[in-house]
RNA sequence: GGGCGAGUAGCUCAAUGGAUAGAGCAUCAGCCUUCUAAGCUGACGGUUGCAGGUUCGAGCCCUGCCUCGCUCACCA
């Protein structure tokens, strides 16, 4: 009806204001309504009333049912993580924890994935590496990760190094040049291959890099499900039943002519072919030499994650143990018969930045030629736009750039140029940054306390910064703002909450027995005053955390949720400010006060936990 | 050249077609005997890239133009 209102002429719109307002006078906790101009109506509530339902939390369900699936894009196990892989990882685990069910009565079950691509060129560089610059046998692989773990060293930090190296020396003698592309092909073929002492030291590092990956991620609370590797999409074939069905469908054909004769082809979207002439600006699916390439891997995979790949599944190993469940992993060998159910969902989720839009349009197309078009409508590219890093930064971390760079806002990351943030370092600067000022704050703490309430700092404000950016805004990475703990970050949110926890901790009550105290206190005659109205501002804020959620589902954009988190610890450290509590002499004025900051603490502390970050217990 | 995205305060970013375009940072001026200042208050800062159009109303929608980024392989 507000809509309608909007959008209608004056004279019916007058109209429509009075119909509304007859709905809106029906509902409980409405006081007044009245017509303020076109499109906008001023809804009085009963200040008092609402407030006794905020303070019950008696908060709206969310969700449904279903099965959603949020996919982490691959992360090469070739080399360390760095700060565009927190991006994904921080926006996929964030949207994650918002469909599921833990606060709230109705959410969606949800399975994490992170796809390992464990058989692409990536890996097939940091190999050829070991193997031609370092002159390591499957023998000498086991005894260089044996030497590594026995000096405290970490494989994901030695590849990002080799993996930089072996790209620079590809090209760094031109009478090699094409011989040691040619090493590389061959490296590649036998990784796909399988089955000699190549793949083996491949799997012996990648696997070795992912358990890495999987600690990394946990610092900040990112735990996986099921790890699906590309080596078991192409060993068990799923690629064959994905042909025999897009063939079936009639979107996969045979090129007889032009550019792409001998190619198994699909069409593009929207491209037009007259009668009698070749498509080529069709997608290869198949190469000439018999191959599938990336799309036609990825297309396999997204019928298999939809349930619609007959007759095939994976193999299922236990890979790691989280506290609370297990992390499984592919494998083309025997599946433990205890496994969950993967795949088989009704939505997924792909969290891939914006880079590969056209890839993942390419997957959307081959759905929708195959008839699925629900399967289509509940795909959704969770698009991000890249972190790249501004050329004071480059500069700051030793690198020369040229005058062209330095122009630029940001400049790109390279992993080929060692070019880049790890994210174990960024993450112990943060938390180091953290303690010292904890160190200097609470003299009085153990060692492990203030190491734990540093840690919480450093993450909250690492999975904040992540999360503060929309979407498809490019984060132009500066230490400077990323290791700050004040105004729009992480830490200030904390700090709101700890501040809250002080009072009531010196006032000799709870959180909870300062809310239950509202059921017997006649609050209108403080709340509808004019001096109430910033009280029930911040009871107003507070009540919209499931709105908040609901829009950042339906949006698919957890920045919201961020922005939230932060506007109502500053409508607290307002509150905070203005009102002092324990000073407050009247009894109710008291209560009411402290049952403000309880509701505004009860919701900080769920956003942040929405948002993977921990409330300290002192800051 | 095609596709996608962006252009908003000195900087980094927000803003369902709706009321006076908001935050943070930076700068300047204040506030610690207090529930710890990782905080608060105030000031400064805007022709929302340009030009038209639609609308009662446009940062947002439409058309054209300018600038920047990403992308467009039988790579992955």
């Amino acid at each position: 009806l507000a809509k309608r209102l909007r959008k209608a002429p004056r004279v019916i719109a007058t109209e429509l204001a009075g119909e509304l307002t007859a709905v809106l006078r029906e509902l409980e906790g409405v006081a007044s309504v009245e017509v303020a101009g076109a499109g906008y109506l001023n809804i009085r509530l009963n200040r008092a009333a609402v407030a006794r339902e905020i303070a019950q939390d008696k908060h709206a369900d969310v969700g449904g049912p279903g099965f959603r699936l949020v996919e982490h894009t691959s992360i090469n196990p070739n080399k360390a993580a760095h700060i565009g892989h927190l991006r994904n990882a921080i926006l996929g685990d964030t949207f994650q924890r918002l469909l599921r069910p833990d606060s709230y009565k109705r959410g969606y079950e949800v399975g994490v994935q992170n796809y390992i691509d464990n058989t692409g060129v990536q890996v097939a560089d940091v190999i050829v590496g070991l193997v031609h610059l370092e002159g390591k046998t499957l023998e000498g692989t086991r005894e260089l990760l044996a030497e590594l773990a026995a000096q405290g060293q970490r494989i994901d930090f030695y590849c990002w190094d080799l993996y930089a190296r072996v790209s620079q020396w590809y090209t760094a003698d031109p009478a090699e040049a094409a011989a040691r592309k040619q090493l590389r092909l061959d490296t590649l073929h036998a990784l796909e291959t399988g089955g000699n002492d190549t793949a083996e030291i491949a799997d012996l590092i990648s696997t070795a890099v992912l358990h890495r990956h999987l600690e990394t991620m946990e610092r900040l609370s990112i735990e996986y499900d099921f790890l699906p590797r590309e080596s078991e999409i192409l060993h068990l074939h799923f690629w064959d039943a994905a042909r025999a069905l897009m063939i079936e469908k009639g979107v996969l054909y045979e090129e007889t002519e032009g550019k792409n004769k001998g190619c198994m082809v699909m069409r593009r979207a929207g491209s037009e072919v007259a009668a009698g002439t070749t498509d080529e600006d069709a997608k290869v699916i198949v190469r000439s030499n018999g191959t599938v390439t990336y799309v036609g891997k990825d297309i396999a995979y997204h019928l298999w994650k939809f349930g619609l790949l007959p007759g095939k599944d994976f193999g299922y190993a236990k890979f790691h143990e989280y506290p609370t469940h297990t992390c499984w992993i592919s494998t083309d060998g025997p599946s433990d018969p205890s496994h969950p159910v993967f795949g088989k969902a009704d939505a997924i989720y792909n969290v891939i930045d914006s880079r590969q839009n056209d890839p993942q349009n390419n997957v959307v197309q081959a759905l929708l030629g195959m008839g699925f078009t629900e399967a289509a409508e509940r795909y959704t590219h969770f698009s991000y736009e890249m972190v790249a890093l501004t050329p004071r930064c480059a500069i700051e971390l030793g690198y020369t750039i040229s005058e062209e760079d330095k122009a630029k806002s940001y400049i790109e990351v390279s992993g080929r140029k060692g070019f880049g943030v790890k994210a174990d370092d960024l993450l112990d600067q943060l938390i180091a940054a953290a303690q010292a000022e904890v160190d200097t704050r609470h003299p009085d703490l153990g060692d492990e306390a203030r190491r734990t309430i540093a840690t919480q700092i450093g993450v909250g404000a690492l999975r904040y910064f992540m999360l503060r950016f929309t979407r498809n805004t490019v984060i132009a990475f500066d230490f400077n703002d990323a290791l700050s703990f004040e105004g729009e970050t992480g830490p200030y949110v904390q700090y709101a909450i700890v501040r809250a926890a002080n009072i009531f901790r010196k006032a000799d009550t709870t959180a909870e027995d300062s809310l239950a105290a509202v059921a017997g206190l006649d609050l209108s005659s403080i709340l509808d005053s004019e001096e109430g109205t910033s009280l029930w501002e911040t009871w107003l804020l507070a009540s919209k955390l499931t709105l908040m959620i609901e829009q950042c589902i339906a949006t698919a954009e957890p920045a919201y949720l961020a922005k939230y988190a932060f506007q109502l610890a500053q409508q607290f450290n307002n509150f905070y400010h203005r009102h002092h509590v324990l000073k407050e002499t009247d009894a109710t004025r008291k209560a009411l006060l402290l049952a403000t900051a309880a509701v505004a603490q009860r919701e900080m502390v769920r956003a942040l936990g929405y948002l993977g970050i921990e409330a300290p217990e002192r800051m």
